[in-house]
DNA sequence: AGCACGCCGACT
DNA sequence: GTCGGCGTGCTC
């Protein structure tokens, strides 16, 4: 410890445990907390945030290095927001500048030009020059369910945890409107609106104008060009904009008046980041909750089965909505074997007549299938020889290359899911020359021209990621499907969420049954959520609408449980499966993953590492069956992109253990400097 | 993570 | 002879 006078920690995004200790000048007046500087760092500069001001550093003192210049053209980030950042990095054991860089517009952590001259105030004529929603809507009336779930929540002060459970179609956003006016009323206050996609945030942001003619709308997520991401962010934070509507990263945005939070289908797994800190919004959202002391509504007709556990042991408390508004009916669930049948390009008899009776209607019907491209893997009848990815431990799927043809004549690639790789099909089998080879399965670029050609006549259209990438497309032919101008959609999960097609009265699922038997426990839970979202898209108008649901496997109760719509039963049966197994929510997890160019190389690290965490385990006195620490394994996907991929699991029933396990064991795995890269993840959702 | 330094293969 | 491959070391 050495005493040296005017000291700042600046928290910067590498990773490394810091924050770093710098020195003011004499000429400089002391940054406050929560201010950007800029530092020198190595060869570079960044942008940093003042965590702290301490009066020593255990640094050598000749190694510090003065601040560079303050960035003063807004104020310093509140405290209330360094709370929650200072939580995560606690929580997910990284430095606080790898939490609170990245949640910051890219201009405001990049080190500015000399010649960008006061964007602040740019930002800010910008947000507030966007015109204000001119059509008032007004509050729908509300069903007795829908008020007393209101009332409930409106009368909470501090913390509350809600569960707000109710089916697609049953109101669940009225609810968050209505909290959201009475909130509003006071002029300081602030709400937060979670939802899971950017494609969500445009219809709802339009509703939520709508509802509040006199707010501007904060629309936080990463779609958004980073000016205007940057004038929206400030927007929030300097309070002109009281309304903060977005996905996961929108949790991170600084809100000094903050009175209601929402997590909207807070179950869906778009809500845990999968880069960099692989934080869970909806989890970090319930913790500020806790740290504001504001009620919290997570929304869900499926939630997850931690929050499900969560409302089982009184910690959250359960509104349910158990109706459609407007009295429609829930769709009718049809589970089709298809084992006896003979299906037509993937479709049995049954979902061919289903869908020639819409057409004769004027009806709507969606196909949904979760799987992109025309077949899942092209392969050589004469050798077997399958498309493997060169650099991943996967099949290259087969595609109708974009603005191609239909048919023979339409010209195909093949592409790595994993790793985008991308080649030309071969003309003949690499192994055996065969000129002959086979798409297997099929996707829904196959399906539809399946589709076509059994519907001539019918206007027919995709969703899927394919389609998403071509500007404005997605957008086009949702807009086509609500004026219906189309009878038949065929999509993938893009188009289970939020879409509210009014002539829609035929769901007809195709093939689910890889998910049932996955290896990741988790898969079930995943599947069920999706078949309730995608068939909750049937009927929302009131026209009887039913859902086909084809399976090799009618008697799974999966599916039992689907077509009774009885979410209730099918998660107390999961819970009852994953306490037995000894399965979270009834431990807590977190993975070590490890990428090398060898596989050996990676598990040897790992090997190493559990070596690190007897050390630890001894250090603390841990009592020895606290921890539950498995074999190092290759990844589900071992390889990926060139890189082999390997994991170790470990849990524990006491969370307290696990982390403070988790602390002392990263500092013990820096040490080992190995030449392969590592990352640990907390409550990893994919195993 | 970047960005340097450093020591071995095919090229203007 | 060098341009550049990525191994490994460092950053308050």
């Amino acid at each position: 410890m050495t005493e040296v006078p005017r000291l700042a920690q600046v928290a910067l995004d590498v990773p490394l445990p810091g924050p770093f200790d710098y020195r003011v000048p004499d000429s400089m007046a002391m940054p406050a907390i929560g201010q950007r500087v800029v530092v020198p760092w190595g060869k570079r500069r960044l942008v940093g945030l003042v965590q702290a001001r301490p009066r020593a550093t255990e640094f050598a003192p000749e190694r510090i290095r003065p601040i560079l210049r303050i960035l003063d053209e807004m104020p310093a980030l509140p405290a209330s927001w360094w709370q929650l950042v200072e939580f995560a990095a606690a929580y997910y054991h990284r430095s606080a500048g790898e939490i609170a860089l990245p949640a910051l517009p890219k201009p405001l952590r990049t080190v500015p030009g000399s010649r960008s001259r006061d964007p602040v105030s740019r930002w800010r004529k910008r947000f507030d020059a966007q015109p204000r929603s001119t059509a008032l809507r007004p509050t729908p009336r509300l069903t007795d369910a829908q008020r007393q779930a209101l009332e409930a929540i409106a009368d909470a002060r501090g913390f509350a945890p809600f569960v707000l459970h109710g089916a697609t179609g049953s109101g669940k956003t009225e609810v968050y409107l209505g909290w959201f006016t009475r909130v509003l009323q006071d002029p300081g206050a602030q709400v937060l609106l979670l939802v899971p996609e950017i494609a969500l945030t445009p219809a709802l942001v339009a509703l939520v104008s709508t509802r509040f003619p006199q707010e501007r709308i904060c629309v936080m997520h990463s779609g958004l060009p980073d000016a205007l991401r940057a004038a929206h962010w400030l927007a929030a934070f300097e309070q002109r904009a009281r309304i903060v509507v977005g996905t996961r990263l929108a949790v991170l945005t600084p809100l000094p008046g903050l009175a209601a939070i929402v997590v909207d289908e807070e179950h869906d797994p778009s809500y845990k980041q999968q880069e960099g800190v692989h934080y869970s919004a909806r989890d970090l959202a319930v913790t500020l909750a806790s740290q504001r002391r504001v009620p919290v509504v997570l929304g869900s007709a499926t939630p997850s089965l931690e929050t499900w556990n969560a409302v089982r042991r009184g910690r959250y408390r359960l509104l349910g909505l158990p109706e459609r508004i407007e009295g429609a009916p829930l769709p009718k669930v049809h589970v089709i074997g298809t084992r006896q049948l003979n299906l037509r390009h993937g479709l049995a008899p049954a979902a061919i007549e289903a869908i020639a009776a819409r057409l004769q209607r004027g009806e709507q019907s969606l196909v949904f299938l979760n799987r992109r491209g025309f077949a899942p893997v092209l392969c050589c009848p004469a050798c077997g020889w399958l498309s493997r990815c060169d650099d991943c431990t996967a099949y290259r799927v087969l595609h109708r290359a974009r603005g191609a043809g239909v048919g023979p004549a339409a010209h195909f690639r093949l592409i790595c899911h994993h790793c985008g790789r991308d080649a030309r099909v071969p003309r003949g089998c690499p192994d055996c020359g065969n000129v002959d080879l086979q798409p297997l399965g099929r996707g829904t670029q196959r399906l539809e021209d399946a589709l076509k050609e059994l519907f001539p006549e019918a206007r027919i259209a995709r969703v899927d990621r394919d389609i998403a990438r071509r500007r404005g497309e997605t957008e086009r032919v949702l807009t086509a499907a609500h004026a219906g101008e189309l009878d038949i959609l065929i999509g993938t999960q893009m188009l289970a969420k939020g879409h509210d097609f009014r002539r829609l009265s035929l769901v007809v699922v195709v093939d689910p049954d890889a998910a049932l038997f996955a290896a990741d426990f988790r898969a079930p839970e995943r599947l069920f959520a999706t078949l309730m979202q995608v068939a909750g898209r049937a009927g929302r108008s009131g026209i009887a609408s039913e859902v086909l649901l084809q399976t090799r496997y009618v008697d799974h109760p999966l599916f039992a449980a689907l077509a009774a719509h009885d979410y209730e039963g099918f998660a107390a049966r999961l819970l009852a499966d994953r306490r037995q197994a000894g399965l979270p929510p009834f431990v807590h997890q977190a993975l070590l993953r490890v990428e090398a160019r060898t596989l050996d190389a990676a598990l040897e690290f790992l090997k190493a590492a559990v070596a690190e965490s007897d050390v630890c385990t001894r250090q603390l006195n841990l009592p020895q069956d606290v921890l539950t620490r498995y074999d190092p394994v290759p990844m589900p996907l071992m390889r990926k992109a060139g890189q082999e991929r390997a994991q170790l699991l470990i849990e524990s029933g006491s969370r307290p253990a696990l982390h403070r396990h988790l602390e002392s064991w990263i500092t013990r795995l820096r040490l080992l400097k190995p030449a392969v890269r590592w990352q640990l993840e907390v409550d990893p959702i994919e195993i």
